[in-house]
DNA sequence: GCCAACGTTGGC
DNA sequence: GCCAACGTTGGC
């Protein structure tokens, strides 16, 4: 799950009550049915910066709510995610919880991504990839773990 | 700050 | 339903 950092970084789902948030703001369809369709509770999540100085990988999360749900920024005339076409009775953007669970010491970067042949096929190392929210092979995501230094 | 790639909008 | 125009993303 991409975020810039900027906006909300992995430093601020750590120092969230609970260490946890509710993933907002998603306006993609494509990002939205991953989150409606393929997440489960305790799914296991790569966060990653993008839009800064150095893109990458900076640490993981976990999927925190049962299921997705409505996601209230749709609602909010406030919001800078404010829809105007979402209705209670039929929302648009859906949306899952987010729990920190590690921060890598060491960024795994998109150059090293890019670099290492066992991360090849990587979407988010493909050119014009810009979805939010991708799915992540199982070995791609262990890979990532190890070159971060975890077990 | 540039700009390529992509998604969405809206006129027709 | 096509597609040009426009807005956004995000690496560089």
């Amino acid at each position: 799950m991409k975020s810039e950092p900027e906006t909300f970084s992995i430093e601020d789902l750590k120092n969230r009550p609970g260490q946890r948030e509710c993933w907002d703001g998603v306006r993609n369809y494509q990002a939205r049915n991953f989150m409606r369709d393929e997440m489960q509770k305790g799914d296991r999540v790569l966060f990653y910066h993008s839009n800064c100085k150095v893109p990458g990988v900076v640490g993981l999360a976990s999927i925190a709510s049962a299921e997705a749900y409505p996601d209230p920024s749709q609602f909010n005339k406030k919001s800078p995610y404010y829809d105007p076409k979402a209705t209670k009775e039929n929302p648009r953007w859906m949306l899952v919880d987010v729990a920190f669970e590690e921060q890598f010491r060491q960024v795994v970067s998109l150059q090293q991504i890019k670099e290492d042949p066992k991360l090849e096929g990587m979407l988010v190392a493909k050119r014009g990839m810009r979805l939010s929210i991708q799915p992540v092979e199982s070995r791609h995501y262990k890979h990532i773990c190890k070159l971060a230094g975890l077990g």
